[in-house]
DNA sequence: GGTTAATCGAGACGGTACGTCTTGTCTTAAC
DNA sequence: GTTAAGACAAGACGTACCGTCTCGATTAACC
């Protein structure tokens, strides 16, 4: 990311911002002269290109090249904005989409974190920028600039939302006070990263349920009621 | 890639398969004859090249044109039997990575589940294999070959023997019968899984006792001797 | 130039190869399929365009783009078979001319040098060529591998012929048997060559006249019948 | 450029002007506000780096962008001031070499001749400035306004001056007066410049002596005992 | 056991992208 | 109003890799 002024994102809801985020699908170049334009305009136009290109056809289609003859913007200056195309990327995609920082808090945790897990999955499993955001995780591992910007514009924040959340319930006596609320979070939202990271298997309602259940009921058996000899619930596993 | 800090490996013992996986390091191709070689021969060269790359120097710098160069086998055969770099990257890896699918069985599900948790955490942190891991489930969002193979070969065993540890325990009385045992996958590992991706937090031993205590004890309240006004536990959150 | 098989090159008369000697002028590219093409069909398109746009355009508007894309040829095979811009154009003006080496002998040896100068300047001033000699020239000063081939398959072959023809005349006692025959290809050609690189003077029939009898007559005055008080002969200076 | 082997300068004694005539091979600007600053010492600063860099590295290394970064002056303002690369050149090696216009006059025109064109020699083949004109009139070929400014501020005073000096030896009749001394300058210095610009043979001493010998004495047979049935005198050809 | 067919190595090629460099235009702010 | 500072488009450079294709050599299987 270098030494840009960040923009700031955040957890949960997200929508993609204005159905014609992708302004001319047809890769047509502007044509100007030569001469210099407002930095802040040719940021614009290359983020707008590169969140379209991210969120159409994804990531692996993703490059400077691209971006500059859709934006109108010259390689030279993409590169001097952003130090990889991966962070490239992640700016376009803040730029494309509308993330809806509220988390709930209707006093009741469960029901809470119940809603925003629904949008959460809602938003990965039903929109482009599921994929997207998959995508970016996935470069992240071998991009070290647009890995430091995701945790530091996206990951971070969306993990302290839910920490305060959690935090609380503690204080309401809903949740156990021994519990560190970042286990929770990778229990939650990360298991569902987990599954739509290595899809071995759906990521479904029921699913949400069951992580909500092991996590509040606990998964010990608590007296004989619970033991039975075989499988009791049909397990997703081919 | 490079330039990454290197962390870790996969559930379940992973040893580095014989010191000398990579033949040598020399880069230099054993300059045959044009003829033909047996395709085992062959395909032995490529993996034990393509391995050590990866291992050595991460996916990104993993390309067909090196393996080729440094196995001394034609690019043109690399792509006949791999459809991706992805997938022989993939190959790759078990062919130099000796996997032990071995799930501990001491009959306290507990403590089976720390010890191999504890496994697989202190070879995704510590080894070359857990960076290898986490690069090709990154690859994996856009190489639909890796993707394909990685779940073929590689997390659908590792969730089935799980699965059926887990079983076991439900059937002999330990672990609530209305359990779905793919659901505390994603819970354990894949917890595990999502901080390595995503590093804002740390993988601590600690972490994973939360894990455990998290999902055995469950985190509600049980009774007013749980609940606290304040903060009661260090959180690793910043 | 490389390791290429040398194309030798020759002395004196040159003549345009052609009237289409570039095929289509409209910059368009042929598109193939992604396979290999034969070698000589690549060098002679690539050597068919670079030489059109050295004569056509010169030498400033020859780069590997546009010979890649005149040429339907890829920038790549362009760098692998030529060093340099410069090598390419010499190549290319090469394939494009067609050099008469033949350096008249009617036993006149002043006759012959008059004749083959006249053919010569003739070249260098009413046709594309001459230009295009002048170009490379100037940038064999700053392309190391131009100036080798230059030389190796331009300038020394003509120095030869040149050698050769006025060797024969010292044989026959009409040059002085203690010249230097490469020192009057500088005096007569080089001459030349200098009035056409720093054009302050014309190269006019006169000028080529004047070359001939000051280098055959000696411009010291013999007696005192040639002694003038004052400018004897239009000057061609401004 | 790099590379060439440095060969040499022009007629008539040139001078480096002032050792550090590169003022900080740092290529560190000073760096000062933004306003304006006096035309004249502008000016100075640009032709300053200009010819350090010309006559150090070579016009092929010399850009506009060089010269404004070592000079501490924008670009804008040396494109307002210079038409080209090779203008600036121009006036930048003038700016740091001394040219001492004198041509001899000890009554003896063969002695001066002799004196000056081994002045040129010297300066031409063993110092900086000799590679930095032949790499000016090499570029002079496609920059038509350096070919411009060549000729106004350089070849053509140098012509004039032999012109001159050519013209008192024909009234003292020591040259025929039917001889124009424009052409006798392109058999002597412009044969040395052909030997520098195309060098398939050397520039020595006794290559000069054949110059002023040919000329002077001319080169036609005089009587029998000149002619030699086979090669009489070694040729420096190979 | 010799012929034939499959397979491999070698490498040329078009194509795409990269990251850098240079040029010339243009804008803005300082002097 | 001139200048510096600097952003920008344009386009070339040289390199890397990919995927395809051709060719020749060799081996293995078939007859």
């Amino acid at each position: 990311m270098s030494g840009r002024p960040a923009e700031s994102e955040p957890p949960a809801a997200v929508r993609t911002r204005g159905g014609p985020s992708v302004p001319d699908g047809s890769d047509a170049a502007p044509r100007r002269g030569r001469g210099r334009r407002p930095a802040e305009q040719v940021r614009a136009d290359a983020l707008r290109a590169a969140g379209g290109i991210l969120l159409a056809e994804g990531l692996a289609d993703l490059t400077f090249d691209r971006v500059a003859q859709q934006a109108g913007v010259s390689r030279t200056t993409l590169h001097k904005w952003w130090p990889s195309i991966g962070a490239l990327a992640l700016d376009g995609y803040f730029h494309s989409v509308e993330d809806a920082l509220v988390f709930p808090d209707t006093g009741d945790i469960r029901a809470d974190l119940r809603r925003q897990l629904d949008s959460f999955v809602h938003i990965m499993t039903e929109t482009p920028a599921g994929r997207a955001v998959l995508e970016l995780i996935g470069r992240a591992q071998t991009d070290r600039y647009l890995a430091d910007a995701y945790r530091r514009l996206y990951s971070s924040g969306r993990r302290a939302l839910a920490e305060e959340r959690l935090r609380r319930a503690q204080e309401l006596g809903q949740v156990r006070g021994d519990v560190d609320p970042q286990t929770v979070v990778d229990q939650l939202w990360g298991a569902v990263y987990h599954r739509l990271l290595v899809p071995d298997e759906p990521v479904t309602r029921r699913f949400v349920d069951g992580l909500l259940a092991n996590l509040f009921d606990g998964i010990a058996a608590r007296d004989a009621s619970d033991v039975r000899p075989s499988a009791p619930v049909a397990s997703s596993s081919s």
